[in-house]
DNA sequence: GACCAAAATGTTATATTATTACATATACTG
DNA sequence: CAGTATATGTAATAATATAACATTTTGGTC
């Protein structure tokens, strides 16, 4: 399989499996909700779904988010920064924001101690627009 | 028993124990870990440490650092305001930082959508000062 | 003190999330 | 083609967290 351009080698079949079924999912998913999905397409065990997941995630394509234990397709091609994540406490619908001078803002923080901030997790909860408006 | 002011009710016997139990582990601990020490003291079952640990976290007394699944007994007694963890890869050492008006830049970030933010969670991983100066 | 309501606690069982270990297959490189 | 690295399959199990329900303790009120 030859590989689209220089620098991305090609998806395999089960991580386009597993991508595909992320995106259809409209949101953030569960490894174990994904498992169920991909039953028809032959996935048998978790760590079939856990394993694609990280390495789709090594790849920007995919996210972790933490604080759900759920992943969530990226939201664009930028594949590479700190996603800042919007959680609804209602409808539990996550939205992606990127903002790279407040990434650097908060890694800078601890720095006074000498750390050398590498990756950083944030998530912020609340009531999205839409809940906010039908409360 | 009086309570040690108008405010505050005083902690009950086993919130004592877990914060105790939290203090002297002197770093991020999982709920299994606190169970194990705990037993000397009578706790038998995974919940009851939740429960408490839950009950603490309600008062601020401890928090929760979602990506490691584990707790750390808050540094001081601000006991408000939005912790933010420094993590460190290598020895695990979890420090922690107050900044409110990094807290307001990040949680205003999703307001253009109506977004009504409630808490947020910021966890920076990285190399503490000692393990890059051993390294 | 007797009573009630609320909160905290105890206990068992079970749900949910994630990884270890090892065998097999496929793809890339010289 | 041989050797190596990566990806995959599969079973078992570990680690984390909650549901459900019974009991006890606490705090207030009469």
């Amino acid at each position: 399989m030859s590989q689209p351009d220089s620098t991305t080698p090609s998806l395999t079949k089960n991580q386009l499996l597993v991508l595909e079924a992320l995106k259809d999912a409209g949101q953030a998913a569960g490894a174990y909700q994904l498992l169920e999905v991909l039953r028809d397409k032959g996935f048998k065990a978790p760590l079939q779904v856990y394993r694609t997941l990280n390495q789709l995630a090594d790849r920007g394509l995919v996210h972790r988010i933490e604080s759900l234990n759920a992943w969530m397709a990226c939201c664009d091609d930028h594949h590479h920064g700190t996603p800042i994540f919007a959680i609804c406490n209602d409808c539990g619908n996550v939205t992606e924001y990127l903002d790279h001078s407040l990434t650097e803002t908060i890694t800078a923080l601890p720095t006074d101690t000498g750390f050398q901030p590498d990756r950083s997790i944030i998530e912020i909860y609340g009531l999205c627009g839409a809940c906010v408006a039908s409360s």
